[in-house]
Order: structure tokens, then C-alpha cells, then sequence
DNA sequence: TATTATTTTTCGAGCCTTGAAATAAATAAA
DNA sequence: TTTATTTATTTCAAGGCTCGAAAAATAATA
């Protein structure tokens, strides 16, 4: 906001301006690019050129376009160019996952980590070697691509550009700036490391996701997901707005019952206590399988309660839809979200949740019709946050084209002498 | 988002930020210019020549600094240059306040309105007639002036670019181009016309008189006001964040309390029910004095009361603070404000309400301390929203510059033949 | 009076977009 | 077969912008 400008940005801007425009709208000649984009002709040929100096885009033959006159010469993108890496970091292991500009995986990894509580270098290690292994795999498949960026999705709020994870609490970590933790694992990969906020990236991904389906969504999205945990994401024109202390879409911890249960966090009555898992499964009356078999069996185990119609089961989703109905008039009222994408079990028990939430939302709804929200689900499960890490690395290149740099030029034949 | 960028572009956000520096950073040369902004001698050289001519900045004597060298010609703002005119639309009148550029209040104006229910050409009409009575004013005294906006300030949620009012429920309006009636009233006026929101106005005042008075804000910051009714507004970057309906910040109808008392708006346990006006008169036992002599005499009833040390007056702002506190655990919580402006009666009853407030926080800020919004008091009181108006324009300025015609030249003497 | 220090302006170079004109490559008409 | 027409793309000069270096302006000091 406060760097003056100078022609470099504007031809930034404009290649990317281009590149979108072929991303969007699939292999087209130079003719459409300028009518689409508003640029002139004569822009359009030497923004191309540009990039298909720096090898993001190639000419695909000719196309005469009803009857007569010059052919076009269709443009199309070259996906397999660029390379980015995204990671995620779960309790148990690390995942990393290599894709393509448009998205296509070459390879996957992961790898179990016994790191210690609070041990942040113990696990920077293992993500280096995770990624390492990636790498290499991905240079092997594909010499010539440039590796753009490496996205590390993380538990925890992650601190404007320091990146710094604030409080990780289950990781017992503090402060910690993993980003210079796994820079440091690896020396000798040249490409930005980024440690973004794993609720954020899912977000992030069921909103493009849900877009490729042909959603439209509005300016403000909010995503609301519950697994492991009840987390979310805050979405402003299809980016992630992470906030003063990156907690942005942490609504586990939204207050809806000013006398409701305690919660870990120190107050009472929050959305978690509601449609949190252990609340679930308690009000499910599952608290021996869970005490036994742990969360997931019984969260399993709640599955297939339902499916079978348990009314203890059925009950308990009715009444954490309730609970739900009155977060999404909460995040709706605070953001004004147009949209609210459910995730995770949100998604998977959408028909025992929408009765409770609709009636939640029922008064409102006849008073204010225009002005709701849109519910719609994530349709991603438990690839949302690596397809997350993923496209936030595609926007990074798309907004900024000229981070892949220029093609070897064949060399040109020296004059005789 | 998706417009071709040119050079005009660069010249527009470097004279913005040339502009800017010398608001903020009150009288000085064209070198601390050029080391505040990172431009370069020349460009900036340029670009003043630019804003003088526009009128916006005038030298203003020279300065030698420390010892020899030639001295420094000081570079003045010259808020006279531009005026603008900020609007303020209530259930019973109409205010109109002219200002320039840093503020200075040139002229108000203000004048009761009788439009009647559902009829906004009739409004339109007032707001017309006392605009035209300022601007007649404001003409008069100063005339070589640019009159750059007119901002009018709405209780009701604005929409999008259109600027449509979505549904003002105290007027009967719904889905109302307000701004089109108003630009209709006002054919001789040459300037932008803008409708926004009156909360989101109150809000972005509040966060400059902050600013100015040492506040350093966070990237995220949210205002509640309670006055004749609840509202308030989002701000991210010292912008407002108006939603996908203009109704970011409405969070007068967040839920706090799934079981709590029925609210107009259709559902349940907002958080107006328990920090509203009548609520509040309510809890306080002067149902009597709303009914005889109107809901204005009952706060003022109630303040009394309250500095009399009335217990019944204390215990009803004891348990709005707790509700309040809610309400700030979840706006955080959702937004990640690291900034909470209270306005309103929540700001001239704040000591009341804080014990509550504090109470509910207590908890949570044991456990993570640094993750906590920072509870600010709002000090305009009842002229927030026009200031807001006024800030709004004030800030279009900034952004560009170009916006405000060249001064007309001096004539040159034409040579003699 | 000559020198030095500091600020400001001037000037040419290098990018960038633009609009007009030229070129390329096909079909339709003669 | 040759010529005109149509459409797509490139070339080229012009104008705007910032930048770096050099020149000019201006006051204190030797």
C-alpha cells in the first residue's frame, strides 16, 4: 500500500490480467484475449509473448473461425510448467503433495512423525525430509518445471507476514516461526516457503472447488468444518482474510449459550460444546466406545447410527443443527457472508443437521428473505486442506506471472565468420 | 479487479502517496518527501509540480537546515482547496455538514423532514433542498473551492456498487436507489453522489479519531454502538468491509442465547435483546417511564439512576455487560478483531458495563492473553456518523488525486509580434 | 571572492500501453 | 487462375511514467 509503483506493475498486473484470461477461458487466440481483457491488440501480442517466453503458455495450432480471413492461433496454457508443493502437518504425520499448475498431482508423500510435545525442530526436520523425497521424485518426472512455491498448512493461527505460528496447542508450541524452522531443513530448495493456516486453506479450497461446479459465490464466504475439531475460515473476494491475529474463522470458540456448558477454552456456551465430536458422541450416548475405541471409532460408530435411524443419534444432530443454525446467524450477521460452506462431518450428516438449522433460521428467513445466507457443502472431505496449500500457491502465481522466469533460449546459430 | 492497468494508473498511486505523506506528515520538503515515499528526487519533483497545480499543495517558504546548503522549500497542504459535503438521514430530520479537507467545519445545516412512511422521493427531496441551502453556503464562502462529494449516511444496509438501500425497516423502504433520487434533486450539482451505511460511517469515524489521537489500530477492527438501536460495522485496513448485502457489522441480531427472549427480527437470544434500549429500560424498571414520556427521556432516566447509584439501574448494565462480552468473544472469534470500539451508550456507560464485559472475558484472556481484542471507547458520541460521511470522502481524495481539476493558469503575456 | 554543502531541477534512457498502419493468411468472387 | 475481401496478428512511432546522472540554484563558510 505504501511502495510507489512504476511500469513493473503494471505489466505484472497485466500479464497476469492475460494468464487469468486463458486459465478461465481455455485455449483462445490473441483476438479474444483482447476483447475479454479490454487490452489492445497490440498488448496482447507482446504480453504473449512474454509468457510464452517464460514458458507459461504455447501456441496450439490454427483454427479458421467462420469462413474466411486470417486463422486464428490459439493460445493455451502450460500447465506442466510450473510445479508447487503443498504440505500439511496433522498430529500423527506429515503429507506433502505435488501438483501442477492446473492442479493434476504427480506425486504424494507422507510419512508418520514422532515428534515431541513442543518440539517444533523435531518436526521441521521431518517435514524437510518429507519434501525432500517430493522433490526429488518431482524433478525426475519433470526435469524442465519450474518448482514454484512450497505451502505448509499448519494447526494453529499463523501471524500476518511473519508467518509465525501464535499458539499450535496441540503441538504445545508458542511463537514458533516454522517457516525459518523448515527453510532451514532445506537448503537447497530455491522457491518461497510459506506456512499458512489449515482451516483457512480448506476453506480456501471448497470455495474454488465448489466455484469449478459452477457456484458463484458471493463477495464474503464463511466455511464452517468440524472433524477432529470445529474450525473455519473467512473468505473476502476469494481470499483468505486471516485477521488481526490469524484467527480469523476460528468460530469452535463463538459464544451461543450464555449459560451453556464449559468449554477448554475458558468461557462457556460455545459452538464446539455444541457440535464439537466429544459433545456428539456424549449426547449420542457413545461415551463408552469412545473411552474404549477412541474418537474416530466412535464417531464411526455414530455414523453408522445414524444411517440405521438411532433416535439417541438422531437427536443429537438435531440439536447440534439448532446449535449450528444459530453460529451461521452469528458469522452471517458479524461478515455479512453471502455463502457459508459446511465441512467435514458438517458435510457428511448434512441431512440430520439442516432440519434443526433450518428451523433456527426459519423466523429470519421470513422477515429478511433476500438478505440469508446461502448454505452449501464441502465437497472435498479430507483433501480440502492440501487442495488448499495448493491454490493458494496457484494465486500466488497468477498473480504474479513474472516469479517463473524465462525459457533457455535455444541458442541462435553464430554467423560465420 | 480485472481492468487493464496503464500509467496513469502509477502516476495516480504515486501522487496519493505523495499526498498522503504530506497529510500525515504535516509541512516539509520535497527531499523527506522523496526518502518517506522511496521515490525518487526527480519523480517527486513532478509529481508536486502536479498536486500544485491541481491546487492541492502550496510551497511555503523556505527553511535552511543545519548550517549551509541550499535551503528547504516547504511543501504545504491546502485543505481549502477541496470541500465535500457529508449527509446524515435520521427518522426526523436531516444534517448536513460541509467540511474541507482536514476537516475544518465550514458550514451545517440541518432541517426536521416529515416524509412519511415508505416514501423516499419525499426524503430524497429534504436531503435535496438542505444540501442545496450548504452548498449555497459553502459557494459563498469559499468560492475557488472543488466541491469533490457528497456522502449520504442511511440507516440501512447499502448493497454493492449500486448502492442500493436493501431495506431500511424504520423508513418502509425496500431495495431503494436512493442516490438516484438524491442526484435527481440535485441536477446542478457536478460531484459524486454516494449512499452508505450510517453504523459503518460511525464506525470508520471513530477509528480516525482514534488514529489521530495515538491509537495504533490492528488490521481488523469491529464497532458496537447502542443508541436508539444496536449496530456497528467491520473495518480491515481502515477500510470498511460492507458484505455481500452491506450488512457486515448488523450484529445487533447476533445470537448469544439459544433459549433467550424472542427478538423482532424472527429469531431468538439476539444480542439486541439484552443490550437494547428497551431491554435495558426494561431490566431497569422504567417500563413507566418509556410509556409516558418516550423512549429518549427513559435513557436519560436511566443515566440518572445509574450515577445515582441505583441498584436495579446497575445490576440491568451488570448483566448487558455480560451479554456484551459474549458478543465481543464472538465478533473476535469470527472476525479476529484486534480492536473493539464500543460507541453509543455503550462507550458514556462503559464503566457499568465493563465489570460484566471483563467477567465473561476473564477466562479466555487467562489463557491466551495475547490472542484478546483490545476494548476501545468511541469519543464522538452523536457526531460519529458525520464524521464518518466526511471520512469517507476525505479518503477517495487520497486515493486519487486526479480527481481534483487543475487550477486555472495564470494567462501568459503572448509575446509581442 | 571562492568553496562547500544541500536541495531542486533538467535531461536522456528505458519501460509500458496505445492507435494507426502494415503484414499474413485464409475464403469468396471474378 | 487471379483478384478482392475479411480477419488476425505484428510493426512502428508517439506519449506517459519513473529513474539515474548531471546540472543548476542557493546559502553558509573559508
Amino acid at each position: 500500500m505504501n511502495a510507489p509503483a512504476d511500469s513493473a506493475d503494471v505489466r505484472r498486473r497485466n500479464l497476469a490480467l492475460v494468464l487469468r484470461y486463458l486459465d478461465a477461458h481455455g485455449p483462445c487466440a490473441r483476438t479474444e484475449v483482447a476483447v475479454g481483457t479490454g487490452l489492445v491488440h497490440a498488448t496482447v501480442t507482446a504480453l504473449v509473448a512474454e509468457l510464452i517466453d517464460r514458458g507459461l503458455v504455447r501456441e496450439a495450432g490454427s483454427v479458421t473461425s467462420g469462413g474466411r480471413g486470417r486463422p486464428r492461433r490459439l493460445l493455451r496454457l502450460v500447465p506442466e510448467r510450473v510445479v508447487v508443493l503443498a504440505a500439511q502437518v496433522s498430529l500423527e504425520s506429515v503429507h506433502v503433495m505435488a501438483a501442477d499448475f492446473r492442479g493434476r498431482v504427480l506425486h504424494r508423500e507422507s510419512a508418520p512423525h514422532h515428534a515431541p510435545y513442543g518440539d517444533p525442530r523435531a518436526l521441521a526436520a521431518v517435514i524437510g525430509c518429507v519434501v525432500r523425497t517430493a522433490e526429488a521424485a518431482v524433478r525426475d518426472a519433470a526435469p524442465h518445471a519450474h518448482l514454484a512455491q512450497l505451502a505448509v498448512a499448519m494447526a494453529g493461527p499463523v501471524v500476518g507476514p511473519s508467518q509465525l505460528v501464535a499458539a499450535a496447542i496441540d503441538f504445545g508450541w508458542h511463537s514458533t516461526d516454522l517457516r525459518a524452522l523448515v527453510v532451514a531443513e532445506l537448503p537447497r530448495l530455491h522457491c518461497p516457503v510459506d506456512v499458512v493456516n489449515d482451516a483457512n486453506m480448506a476453506a480456501l479450497a471448497e470455495y474454488h472447488a465448489l466455484a469449478a461446479d459452477g457456484v458463484r459465490h458471493p463477495d464474503t464466504v464463511a466455511y464452517i468444518k468440524a472433524d477432529t475439531g470445529v474450525g473455519g475460515g473467512l473468505l473476502v473476494n476469494g481470499r483468505v482474510h486471516s485477521g488481526s491475529h490469524g484467527m480469523a474463522g476460528e468460530i469452535g470458540h463463538l459464544p451461543i449459550a450464555l449459560d451453556g456448558p464449559e468449554c477448554r477454552c475458558g468461557t462457556r456456551g460455545c459452538l464446539a460444546t455444541f457440535i464439537g465430536p466429544e459433545p456428539l458422541v456424549h449426547a449420542a450416548g457413545l461415551d463408552a466406545v469412545a473411552a474404549t475405541q477412541g474418537a474416530e471409532a466412535a464417531l464411526a460408530e455414530l455414523d453408522r447410527r445414524l444411517r440405521a435411524g438411532d433416535p439417541d443419534a438422531t437427536a443429537a444432530l438435531g440439536a447440534a443443527g439448532d446449535a449450528l443454525g444459530a453460529a451461521v446467524l452469528g458469522v452471517s450477521g458479524v461478515t455479512d457472508a453471502g455463502e457459508i460452506i459446511l465441512g467435514g462431518y458438517l458435510a457428511t450428516w448434512a441431512s440430520w443437521l439442516m432440519p434443526g438449522l433450518e428451523a433456527r433460521l426459519a423466523g429470519r428467513r421470513a422477515l429478511a428473505p433476500d438478505m440469508q445466507p446461502v448454505i452449501t457443502f464441502g465437497v472435498l472431505g479430507g483433501e480440502a486442506t492440501l487442495r488448499g496449500a495448493f491454490q493458494t500457491c496457484r494465486d500466488a502465481l497468477l498473480d504474479d506471472p513474472t516469479s517463473v522466469p524465462a525459457l533457455p533460449r535455444a541458442p541462435v546459430a553464430a554467423p560465420l565468420p
